[in-house]
DNA sequence: AATTACGTTTGATATAGGTCAAAATCCGTG
DNA sequence: CACGGATTTTGACCTATATCAAACGTAATT
């Protein structure tokens, strides 16, 4: 059996999964980290396009981004949709399902990705016997609670502009958490789906990007994307309005 | 030792804490029971304006409202307010503060209310030994999930009169589960906590107000409200304009 | 009961972002 | 490489909601 994680400074990275946050603080004995091991074993690919899971259905497993990058959306009757958040490499997508052992959004990946698929049944069983993972898994729940009232704080008070910058910041800091740059990135999604998640229709999704680009605080290219003046673009967020006098 | 639960139908209600979220599906043995009872036993009051926890102090416990009506905000470094929730009785509080140890909103009482405070580190023991109550734990937290993602919906597609009639009937559901009625209640917070919630101007709100009296769905006098046809109300909600002919 | 502070309503006007439309560009496929 | 569909950009115009301001109610306080 290979190891199943691997010393950082100070985490445990787990090897078979890459999952950043699942990762996990010291002292298991081997014992656990083999029925950890055992739990993220099953992985599955995905092509660009393809949904991890659909609203509606049936909910078995939590799932770890291994590499890729997915999109949430929940769909409301009349058509409308809502795209809920963009997930990459190291996050754990699904805990919506918990609540009623069903689906309440489509998981659809943006990019060909990778999946560690974890039976939640058997995630509840060991976090019963490891306080530590029980510990992790309430952290992880706990985290997105923050990060959707992040996103309603966005969504309820910010103008267009602060919307974008806030959200380039925010993907420039988990590619950067990641080891990729944090000052240029590929956008794996449209302007239409960047439009729904910030609450914006694409064409101001479009202008708002080209008026950051003549204002030299990015440049964008279609989908590739370079932040030029962090600190402006930082700036920005938390602006009722551009420099009020 | 007073009997902490009492049958219901299909749930058993917890008597020391009239905790409508915390109720759990049967089977507990007697000492089971004794260990829940004394979880929830630190009950504590508050009156209209209080704090029950403050954005940044350390996190120690969740709490469960016995009676009375919270607001939830974050407050962002530029003064902006967002309301992010508003919590009646039977329902939990402070899941955010889990993932740093740290509250990430404030909790504000806004009519005198009584809390349990459940102790977080002893909820976490607990469920380690009564998967159920594990369960019902994560299923509490995966619900709030869920309605943070409702919420997204809400600020990001829908149109002011939509919004407010999602509220109206949002509440008037939650005051019905616990035996209010559903067309009259008193609305515990002021116009500019709804707008700070709906992403709208308190100037906004009272329009729209007068907008659905005038148009006989409502009945609106400051802070009492009847719905009166809440058929046509919920044809509202999903309506991208108002009949398009 | 009078005073004051706070919350609400309503009106007039301004504006950010939506809508509709056309052109330009990109990208996958035969 | 050329084609066709999808995505993006840009322009002109419109509207829902914000903003500013004033009057009005309501509820707490003395």
């Amino acid at each position: 059996m290979q190891k199943a994680f691997t010393i950082t400074p100070t985490q445990i990275a787990c090897s078979s999964c890459n999952l950043r946050e699942f990762c996990l603080p010291a002292d298991f004995t081997d014992e656990e980290l083999h029925k950890l091991e055992a739990l993220t074993s099953t992985k599955r690919a995905y092509r660009r396009g393809d949904y991890l899971y659909r609203s509606g259905s049936k909910f078995e497993s939590l799932y770890a981004i291994r590499t890729g990058f997915f999109k949430t959306q929940v769909l409301h009757e009349d058509g409308r949709e809502q795209v809920t958040g963009f997930q990459m490499a190291g996050e754990i997508i699904g805990l919506d399902a918990i609540s009623t052992d069903i689906h309440a959004c489509d998981a659809v990946a943006l990019e060909d990705s990778e999946v560690c698929e974890l039976p939640f049944n058997r995630l509840e069983e060991l976090s019963r016997q490891l306080p530590t993972l029980q510990r992790h898994l309430h952290k992880i729940m706990s985290r997105e609670i923050v990060r959707d009232q992040g996103i309603m704080l966005l969504l309820g008070s910010m103008r267009a502009e602060e919307r974008l910058a806030a959200f380039l910041l925010n993907l420039s800091q988990r590619f950067a958490a990641r080891g990729y740059s944090a000052s240029a990135f590929r956008l794996r999604m449209t302007r239409q789906e960047i439009g729904s998640y910030l609450g914006l229709k694409l064409e101001t999704v479009s202008r708002t990007l080209s008026y950051f680009q003549e204002s030299r605080l990015i440049d964008v290219h279609n989908k590739s994307i370079a932040l030029l003046d962090m600190t402006r673009l930082l700036g920005l967020v938390g602006q009722q309005r551009a420099t009020p006098f």
